[in-house]
DNA sequence: CCCATCTTACTTTCTCGACAGTAAGTTAAA
DNA sequence: TTTAACTTACTGTCGAGAAAGTAAGATGGG
């Protein structure tokens, strides 16, 4: 039971007394200051573990991430008690970080949101690692009981929510309504953006993350707001089957 | 040596005398009679890698796939060597299988591919065992040496490129001269059937996977075709750097 | 200010389960 | 009687987590 989360308050119970029965509440003592270092070790874990996540998964070996802040396996456990918990640390820090620098800290509900995704996507190409990260984690967490499972399958309710309202406050704006092409249209510049990513992470010459999501986001935004007839025509049944 | 795959034609070398000098080329017997069940086995073999990548991703155990089969790792191991072999001809077989159905045993190159393009996704959203392989190999692929590495990388610029073919026509037809929105609109092509499918797989209930397909390409082949002005004012560059 | 004591922040070491690949033996078909 | 198509058994390795020990701060009492 050394293994704990140190700055974790739910754990700090102090010891009543439970020797004899004379004892009077012996040392009901608690220096329970988290040393200033501890805040900066887990952040670098944390960092260190986004690398190595990204880099070689979540199978990649706990030692991989130790060695890289001068620890054993065993250290970086003392922190966060075990390896898929600290991935699930790791996912809500870079979701933490990517509206830290938001003015409203959260993000913007009209076009403005389209806005930020495409700077967002410009932004991501300069950080390989942790846009690897979370390329790689999406998609080994759709395998059947992945730790992070859970987590992504509830961050893309919430993102396609976020995008579809953002859509409604401009269809509206429009005097449109297309309820169903706004959920289809929230669900694509998600996808895009994602797609994009695997594309670029496996030959980052070959494809411009920033200017490609740019492309398509702007595709799909005027799709939806004066939609055209479609080109393909299109009789969309599978014939075989 | 001896897991070598069976049917190999590399591996035939038939056995010249090297015993002693005076015997005269004694059993130049060839029994290479590759069994008419092998070929079978095998690709029982191939679909069960297929369903097991999919749900357990490339870790899973080797036993998992020969239980499928009734046979032990080993077994499988005999018919393709390694694990990581048997990825490569599962990535192969998959993509075998996608051209095989059509008249002309490759892709069309002209405003077809499209179509063809939201036909596929309207089948797969009937067969989510290959998606999810395909899905989670592609990006279980973008970590540093992964074995399907470089097939992918392949296959992303085959694809593009026979996706950017298909709007060159297009926009020839059109008097449309736009190389840069061609390509940039080939990679979101592929870009966006990737992600919806990771949305899909995570909850196949929150996106329909042909319908939305369908959206998206329709999108940026209009935008391609007869591009609008940006309706999001764009200052793309990141500003805190 | 200093000492006794508790806690944090680790390390070393061990166990135990997976799992890929190998080697040798077995059966049956050609 | 040779070879393909396996099986059983074994090996080596790797990796997560538990257990226990240790060193270095804090904390409070005097």
């Amino acid at each position: 039971m050394g293994s704990a989360a140190p700055d974790d308050p739910e754990v700090r119970a102090p010891p009543d007394n439970e020797k004899g029965s004379t004892m009077a509440t012996p040392p009901a003592r608690r220096p329970l200051q988290p040393r200033p270092e501890t805040a900066r070790r887990r952040e670098e874990i944390l960092r260190a573990a986004i690398a190595t996540f990204g880099a070689k998964g979540y199978k990649g070996p706990l030692s991989d991430i130790a060695e890289q802040v001068g620890m054993t396996h065993a250290g970086v456990l003392h922190y966060f008690g075990s390896k898929s918990a600290l991935l699930l640390e790791v996912l809500k820090f870079r979701d933490f970080e990517d509206v830290e620098d938001l003015p409203t800290h959260h993000m913007p509900g009209d076009a403005g949101l389209f806005r930020h995704l495409v700077k967002t996507a410009f932004l991501n190409a300069r950080r390989a690692g942790i846009v690897q990260a979370f390329t790689v984690l999406s998609s080994e967490a759709v395998t059947d009981d992945h730790p992070a499972r859970s987590f992504f399958e509830e961050r893309y309710v919430n993102l396609r929510a976020e995008v579809a309202d953002a859509f409604r406050v401009m269809c509206a704006e429009e005097g449109i309504d297309a309820p169903e092409t706004v959920d289809r249209a929230a669900a694509s510049i998600l996808a895009v953006m994602d797609g994009l990513q695997i594309q670029w992470l496996l030959d980052p010459t070959a494809v411009e993350l920033g200017e490609t999501t740019e492309f398509a986001i702007e595709a799909i935004v005027a799709q939806v707001l004066s939609p055209r007839d479609t080109p393909l025509s299109s009789p969309p049944r599978s014939p075989t089957d």
